[in-house]
DNA sequence: GACTAATTCAACG
DNA sequence: CGTTGAATTAGTC
């Protein structure tokens, strides 16, 4: 069943089966989707390293993966309580090889090969990069290059080579190759984030004088300059910083270890998460609903923002969520939680609203 | 569907 | 590592 207390990290797991994660096939009408794993997004296999036993890895996985999706909420469906876990947990749906983790996979990044090595050769105080530094730069700045084969590398070299706007600037002291610089006619508009290949070639040709048949100075739109959201420094805007935070520790199963070798300290966290802190953030974003009084939603802002708030919030906050339709279906019984002067109490409180919860409509069991 | 830009593969010194 | 040619793919109009 879904209790909380089912689901917390009872004292460390003697992990002696050949596979510690068990793996309940979900009924075909769950479709639930994960925001670990958006519906559309591929993901990656990745082996578990092999410093520790295999068996330490899987249950600190399951450990992380849990305590990663209560941080989430809202935007994670499985963030609460009524959702049992691990046997729903998306990640484990159908077969699952216990050798591999599954990661989102990155986004291609949105620069060209001529923007990532002009970002990379700028960030150098000098304005000028050896080759090995440049793939080092674009390693640690995107790593979805970490799960590529070798090909971007000869790309890099390759667009190094075939476009005027880098230009080699001396060979390295002690080890090999050329430092690598941006023409000086060229400088301005990278820095800007213009990487434009043609202009920067039209450019070059001018700086040497020679004639350049002035075409059009853009013909292709300016390049989009990625901006913050337009709702930024609002309490939404903590809500998606947590839910990134949670999606970049999920891609680091890794450190898990650590959550693995103290499970009080997750105990902890499980019970820290009462419903009003859980609640809270999504009252403050939907206004329309007066009947919640809570502190936080007593500032009126102007109309404006709310309403974007709200589009961000239907957005951000699926309606397939449970925790969501509660909230809508029961506004007494969550301000009763909400206004009770403890945590604990309010905390009892879940506890007994879950319980009535469970009898009305009971769940169907696991085998 | 043509036309261009960007990426990828790969041979070579 | 650096050049270069060629094939393939992605994007636009």
């Amino acid at each position: 069943m879904g209790s909380p207390e089912d689901l917390s990290i009872s004292s460390n797991p003697p992990v002696t089966t050949a596979c510690p994660v068990s793996v309940s096939s979900p009924p075909q009408e769950e479709k639930m989707v994960s925001p670990m794993f958006p519906a559309g997004s591929s993901t990656t296999t990745v082996p578990f390293p092999a410093q520790y036993p295999l068996q330490v890895y899987q249950q600190a996985y399951l450990n992380r993966a849990r305590l990663l999706s209560t941080l989430a909420y809202p935007t994670n469906p499985y963030a609460n309580p009524f959702v049992r876990f691990p046997s729903f947990y998306p990640p484990f749906f159908g077969a699952f090889d216990s050798r591999f983790y599954r990661v989102p996979e990155e986004p291609k990044p949105q620069h060209s090969y001529i923007g990532l090595i002009a970002m990379a050769i700028l960030s150098s105080p000098d304005k000028k990069m050896v080759l090995s530094d440049i793939y080092q730069w674009i390693l640690d700045h995107y790593s979805y290059f970490r799960t590529r084969g070798p090909g971007w590398r000869n790309s890099i070299r390759h667009n190094l080579s075939l476009n005027d706007c880098f230009i080699k600037s001396g060979r390295s002291a002690n080890g090999k190759g050329h430092y690598w610089a941006i023409h000086p006619a060229n400088v301005e508009d990278f820095k800007k984030g213009d990487f434009r290949r043609r202009k920067a070639q039209r450019k070059v040709r001018k700086h040497m004088g020679l004639d350049v048949p002035d075409d059009e100075d853009s013909p292709s739109p300016p390049p989009q300059v990625p901006s913050p959201p337009c709702w930024a420094g609002t309490e939404i805007l903590d809500l998606h910083r947590r839910h990134q935070e949670a999606l970049d520790l999920h891609r680091r199963p890794h450190e898990a270890l650590d959550l693995h070798r103290r499970p009080h300290d997750v105990l902890d966290l499980h019970r820290r998460l009462t419903p009003a802190t859980l609640i809270r953030p999504l009252l403050t974003v939907t206004p329309k609903k007066r009947q919640f009084d809570v502190d936080s939603l007593l500032a009126p802002d102007d109309d404006e923002p709310q309403a974007k708030k709200i589009q961000i919030a239907e957005e951000i906050g699926p309606r397939e969520n449970p925790f969501f339709q509660v909230v809508q279906e029961k506004p007494e019984e969550m301000q009763k939680m909400l206004s009770s002067p403890s945590e604990e109490e309010s905390a009892r409180l879940w506890e007994e609203f879950m319980a009535r919860n469970r009898e009305s409509s009971p769940q169907e069991d696991k085998q």
